[in-house]
DNA sequence: ATGGTAGCACGGCTA
């Protein structure tokens, strides 16, 4: 079964180069992120004439995830528990079943966190962005928590808006107090890798320069200035079944491209 | 320090 994430960054605009992509690289699960669309609105067609289910979870211009599967989606929840006030539409769940057994499957988009507010102790300004998205990994931590105690083949996948590491960018001098590169987030992205989940691109792939995300200005994807961001984390029984990991970086050259890439996993389910 | 680009939707926020 080939999983896939990509944020599309608007489906509006992205229809075009979502269908290249999927007939392309067919993958029987992909998570989208940054849809832009409420549920009502979004152009569901496209998709399922290429045999695809297909469950949203949208809101009015930002944000909204989404996943496709030629299999059907079972248990789909929409949202990430922990807080009712977060009208947020960042968080997705399905089950799919495979020859070989089922898949839970969580399809994210972490708050990108910019701009870093302080208070003078250096603790994140209340209410601000960057506040967000550290509270926002704290619920991430707390459900995944939850599901590790599945026995079962576990992934996490989407838009992390984390570098996990210097060789995850190409200027990593350039992030060190970004919302995406900071000591913090960082730190709450190894909580959530410790509770056993496994980047499965740094299982297959151990050097630097391969990116996900480049910037639109300044000719960044012609520079190859670009951040790793997008990612899939497997607990051990979805990391035993994996066959192999890459992203699709050939994307960005296309007409009308999303600044993100799409990552994908062949898993033997 | 600024501005550079893009999407949604048509004003200004988000990234």
């Amino acid at each position: 079964m080939k999983i896939a994430s990509f944020n599309i960054n608007g489906i509006k605009a992205r229809g075009a180069a979502l269908a290249r992509w999927l007939d392309d690289a067919k993958p029987d699960l992909a998570v989208l992120q940054e849809i832009k669309s409420t549920d009502e609105n979004f152009p569901r067609e496209m998709i399922e004439e290429r045999g695809y289910n297909l469950e949203t979870h949208g809101q009015k211009g930002f944000n909204g995830v989404a996943i496709l599967s030629k299999r059907p989606l079972e248990d789909v929840t929409r949202g990430l528990p922990g807080d009712d006030s977060d009208t947020q539409a960042r968080w997705i769940e399905a089950t799919v079943t495979g020859q070989q057994g089922a898949l839970r499957v969580c399809g994210l988009y972490l708050p990108n966190g910019n701009p870093v507010e302080l208070s003078e102790d250096g603790t994140p300004v209340a209410g601000g962005k960057y506040a967000y998205k550290l509270a926002w990994m704290e619920r991430m931590e707390a459900r995944l928590r939850e599901l590790m105690t599945l026995e079962m083949p576990l992934v996490a996948m989407g838009d992390f808006n984390i570098i996990p590491q210097p060789e995850d960018a190409a200027r990593p001098e350039a992030w060190r107090e970004d919302a995406l590169f900071r000591l913090p987030s960082r730190a709450a992205f190894r909580r959530v890798l410790n509770l056993g989940l496994a980047d499965a691109f740094r299982l297959r792939e151990a050097g630097p320069g391969h990116y996900s995300f480049w910037d639109y200005q300044a000719g960044a994807f012609e520079r190859n200035d670009g951040i790793r961001i997008d990612h899939i984390l497997l607990n051990a029984y979805a990391a035993d079944l994996l066959r192999d990991c890459r992203i699709d970086a050939e994307v960005r050259a296309g007409e009308k491209p999303s600044d993100h890439v799409p990552i994908w996993a062949e898993l033997e389910l």
